[in-house]
DNA sequence: GCGGCGACTTGAGCAGGATCAATTCTTGGC
DNA sequence: GCCAAGAATTGATCCTGCTCAAGTCGCCGC
């Protein structure tokens, strides 16, 4: 029986494996830059909307959140980041970072000063393409999540983000299938569009139908290809 | 009397400015590749998905969307392109362009060929700046409008498309009071994640307010700061 | 100029999700 | 261990935006 309860906590195989976004070793990039290590407990924010851009950040253990504020006070979940992911890069190009990045687990963090990572890439052509691809899947996924949202009814929506949890933490060798959320309904509901009884509602509902199950945060997909057989359908039912 | 109706075929000011997104001189870029220049009447394809990637573009003239698609046929505006602005760049780092992209208007599009935009980037690193922080603007953009359609209503977020229109169109040096909608209500309906019915009554009911004044697709922006304050009140009004 | 098609508007009725509210269950602090 | 605060669930009701439908308008081809 595995233990989703310290996922955060595992070593997977590869030491490395948390640079995987970039897809570099980790030890070539400290040649270039210092490579500074952060620790979050959680609720603690990794950076804030308007403080100065100074870094990108690589998870190596934990999880979070980014949000995207308006000067009207509205909030809204863009994101969430585990082992592997690059946070920051959103905020390329400017003086002070556009967003939140909030943890809802404690974490590990490894920094990456920003301008030091440009002059990396000048002598790393490796990384600056890299780097690039990375930026471009973000838009992929902020994109397809677009898709999602536009296009598919709650039910569906949180389906398909519970299929996605699950495709992360397969590629993180973790299990697909027993996992534990670390965000509330709310951060849920705010990144699906929706509010967080809606979402409490529909996960009752894809449980009472059998695809999942359901204990707080703790879930179980029952059918994996079943549920996204549930999720393609929602085009051709209608 | 201005003349909207020609927006797309007037010269602006400086003559390289379709090149603005990447801040760089084009005549410097043909340096370093070939830089071809593609004609598309409306409807036509600069890509499609499942294409194979080749190059990034430049929109001289025109206008055009982005759509996203699903397996299942699902099928999501994700945003609208206009001179200057730079197309492809969410596909960097694949085989395949990942969505299509569609002529709303007569288009004349500069093809920067990909391989050779990487190394010109190692002998101009400007441009390699530039690229980066061009794609991580496209994040922002992206995730400024998940905020919009997470958090409006149907009213809000398209008095909020109208006012990024404007923006848009004053930064080209065109009225941004006064302008023609290159793309129909159904396309205006995807990007929003509504119905096509909807925005038409949301166009109807802020001209009622005296905020704007529309006829088919010709629009006016009556009061902008005015316009401005509705939008704003969205999360102070409930 | 006329006919036909597609884009847009508008209305009526419906429904999915929001809102408001009550209750249970967890968890952390003392 | 107990209490308080917060997270989640569930129910009842409401309302925004969707659906279905009819009708208008403008434009393109002939």
């Amino acid at each position: 029986m595995d233990t989703p309860f310290i996922f955060n906590h595992i070593e997977p195989s590869h030491p490395n494996a948390a640079g995987f976004t970039l897809g570099l070793d980790i030890d070539q990039l400290r040649g270039h830059m210092l490579v500074t290590r952060r620790k979050l407990k959680v609720g603690q924010h990794l950076y804030r909307a308007g403080q100065p851009f100074t870094a990108l950040y690589l998870v190596h253990a934990g999880f979070l959140k980014t949000c995207e504020l308006s000067e009207d006070g509205r909030e809204q979940v863009t994101g969430f980041r585990m082992r592997g992911d690059l946070l920051g890069a959103e905020s390329i190009g400017l003086a002070a970072y556009s967003c939140d990045a909030v943890a809802l687990d404690d974490c590990e963090i490894w920094e990456l000063p920003y301008p030091p990572v440009l002059g990396a890439c000048l002598h790393i052509p490796e990384l600056q393409a890299r780097l690039t691809a990375a930026l471009a899947e973000e838009i992929r996924r902020d994109r397809s999540w677009m898709l999602a949202i536009g296009t598919l009814s709650a039910e569906h929506r949180v389906a398909t983000f519970l299929l996605d949890v699950a495709a992360r933490h397969a590629k993180l060798g973790f299990s697909p299938s027993h996992f534990i959320l670390r965000m509330g309904r709310a951060d849920i509901a705010s990144f699906l569009a929706l509010k967080h009884e809606t979402v409490s509602r529909a996960l009752s509902h894809l449980e009472e139908q059998g695809y999942i199950s359901v204990l707080r945060r703790e879930v179980k997909l029952l059918n994996i290809p079943l549920l996204r057989a549930y999720v393609g359908q929602s085009c051709t039912v209608h």
